[in-house]
DNA sequence: TCATTAATCGCAC
DNA sequence: GTGCGATTAATGA
């Protein structure tokens, strides 16, 4: 599936050679342990790869990958939540996953792809690290503890993406988005009795495969049963049991 | 504060 | 279930 649709501008984009995103932040005194790099870095003998890493910084809705756009490196959430779509149907954007610190973007493209086939923009003010395709290339071949990690990145992201084939194909409308409050649930925590991630309807919608209107409707419901609570932008689970056991006949999975 | 953007709801299909 | 449009609420410059 080869995708090289010309690229969608989009307002706000830059971050290649735009000096003042970049800046040093060294992976030795990195406190993100959930990054893989991080986890494996006494078993790089090049020091090479780590040194020549790039940092920037993107604001909120900035978007720092476009669709079609060629592959020259792999990015690394520092700091700050993402999310990651494709556009589908008529313009209609499909939500991949929503991604936090310590993950991997645009590995997809990794290796044989040239072009993106996948968006993403920034949901909060992010930090990011940039390594080049060559360095990263060059660090698997040498260190199979990183290669072997990568590779379970890998295979759990093929894991997702194949339960997600399942639940927007097989799923009703109200187990889908149920399916997408327990995934932010499970992957972004609670903070003061709400998700701690806050997403517009159109968001959720995008996620779960619907429209803005059916994922307000499902919410007014949940509501009603007392099985969430909104204010605004923010969603709270109030029986996570009860809204698991409603999909819990299509499988629960369980991912980062 | 005022202007813009998002959330709702009702209704037709 | 979906899509449109009007109304209301929330956000942010």
């Amino acid at each position: 599936m080869t995708n090289k649709r010309p690229l969608t501008l989009h307002k706000n984009i830059e971050f290649k050679n735009s000096t003042k995103a970049f800046q040093d932040a060294s992976c030795i005194s990195c406190v993100n342990s959930s990054c893989l790099i991080n986890q494996n870095l006494e078993n790089f003998s090049n020091v090479d790869f780590v040194a020549h890493k790039k940092t920037l910084k993107c604001k909120k809705r900035q978007q720092f990958i476009i669709e079609g756009a060629p592959v020259n490196g792999l990015f690394f959430i520092l700091r700050g939540t993402v999310k990651v779509f494709r556009t589908g149907i008529n313009g209609r954007q499909q939500i991949v996953r929503f991604a936090k610190e310590g993950e991997i973007i645009g590995h997809r493209g990794f290796g044989t792809e040239e072009y993106y086939s996948i968006g993403a923009i920034a949901l909060e003010d992010v930090v990011l690290c940039y390594f080049s395709k060559d360095d990263l290339q060059e660090a698997l071949l040498e260190n199979p503890k990183f290669a072997y990690s990568m590779m379970l990145f890998y295979a759990n992201e093929l894991n997702r993406s194949e339960s997600k084939v399942k639940s927007i194909s097989q799923m009703t409308v109200r187990e889908r988005v149920i399916d997408t409050l327990l995934y932010i649930y499970r992957k972004f925590g609670n903070l003061r009795g709400f998700l701690n991630l806050s997403l517009s309807r159109k968001e959720y919608a995008d996620y779960a495969g619907t429209t803005e209107e059916q994922v307000i409707r499902i919410f007014s419901t949940l509501k009603k049963e007392k099985l969430i609570t909104a204010q605004g932008k923010k969603i709270g689970i109030t029986n996570v049991q009860n809204l698991k056991n409603e999909i819990s006949e299509h499988n629960y999975f369980l991912d980062f």
